[in-house]
DNA sequence: CCAAGATTTGAACGCCGTTCAAGACATGAA
DNA sequence: TTCATGTCTTGAACGGCGTTCAAATCTTGG
């Protein structure tokens, strides 16, 4: 075992992203131990810490992966349809919308834990974990800046964070099993109803 | 000292949820020690599992707390308007969820709180806590009833829900400081055009 | 082959929620 | 009043957690 000490470290990180990610899609972040993941690894279990700075560093590495495979599942929505007339672009946005619920289903897990990070209190998240969210909006301000043209650049990015965060709250709310449990064909429906409202409503 | 044990135990109860309360506004649920709380009302460590069964049930006995100063903060933004006119239940609901946003605002850790309760895995919650929940979306339905009188219960409960959760999603993309600040007023200027495009797309 | 530096190790620390044997206390009968 | 009995309260102790760091182990250039 004689490789290079960064390119052993890079399977190291690897390693442990990978141990880490399988151990959340299973239990949740709440079982993101040090012990488990360093018997995953085999390594002894100070040296986590030589790897990483801390459980919290892993658990946002892990969901800047799972942002980055989200983005893949929007992108491949969008690249399936036509954007010319503003119907298409409709067609669009209900269509990442659907996506991202079905991704949201498929990785709840995974998912839960992008909005369960709680960095301490003063620390900014890494430039890396906030280019990644841009990128998720950007998935819908494009579609979007066809329907309103007349918009500037800042309003349409308002815009689209808007839609987002709308049809975001109704796939939270959704999956959220404490409650009455909502069928995934409803689902669907009630996030296309108010997708294509709410672009109803941009028009005028 | 020497009151009933009923009357004693109930005293307990809401000193402890007070102390709580107050521990939770002040740092979040993180900040929910066993023996701070014992602390603060003066009793021994053990003692708090006489009152409680454990910090869940006195974390949830918190949001029990809350959500019902949600549902009068959104009952009093109700009841200041008139409910005749569809103009009239359309105002209703953009005022409900200005009234959703700024209680969140104004009691940031306690609602988020509201959202982290995880119970273990295989428990359901509360009867109490659920009806809490219930009340919430009735708040919603009212309204949305006068708008929508074709639809029979279940759509209008379903409606209701949703409507409630992309708010919901609004304004908890927007309170999330970890993205790039939203001013209050743009935030209220948001959901008011979803609120309004979604009631417009209600009619079709 | 060895010395010096880098890396890995796992025992130990401090903090956590929760438990439970032991002590303190209240109550009613004698 | 005194004591026995049942109830409530106490805080030391337990097991588990993330994290640290002196010591052991490896790697490497001379």
């Amino acid at each position: 075992m004689n490789a290079p000490l960064s390119e052993r470290r890079q399977a190291q990180l690897a390693a442990l992203i990978d141990a880490a990610e399988r151990r959340i899609a299973e239990g949740g972040m709440a079982s993101l131990k040090a012990r488990d993941l360093a018997a995953d690894i085999g390594i002894a279990l100070g040296g986590l810490y030589n790897i990483v700075a801390d459980l919290d560093e892993l658990a946002l590495r892990v969901s800047s992966r799972t942002l980055g495979r989200l983005g893949e599942a929007l992108t491949a929505a969008s690249d399936a349809l036509p954007l010319e007339s503003r119907d298409d672009a409709v067609n669009r946005l209900v269509a990442i919308a659907h996506a991202y619920l079905h991704f949201a289903r498929d990785n709840l897990k995974l998912w839960r834990t992008l909005f369960e990070l709680h960095l301490a209190e003063g620390t900014a998240l890494p430039t890396w974990a906030a280019d990644d969210q841009l990128r998720l909006f950007r998935h819908v301000a494009e579609p979007l800046a066809l329907l309103v043209p007349t918009m500037d650049e800042a309003q349409q990015a308002l815009a689209a964070r808007t839609l987002f965060a709308a049809v975001h709250g109704i796939v939270t709310l959704g999956l959220e099993e404490r409650l009455v449990a909502v069928p995934l064909t409803a689902l669907e429906a009630q996030i296309e109803w108010m997708v294509r409202a709410t672009c109803r409503g941009l028009g005028e």
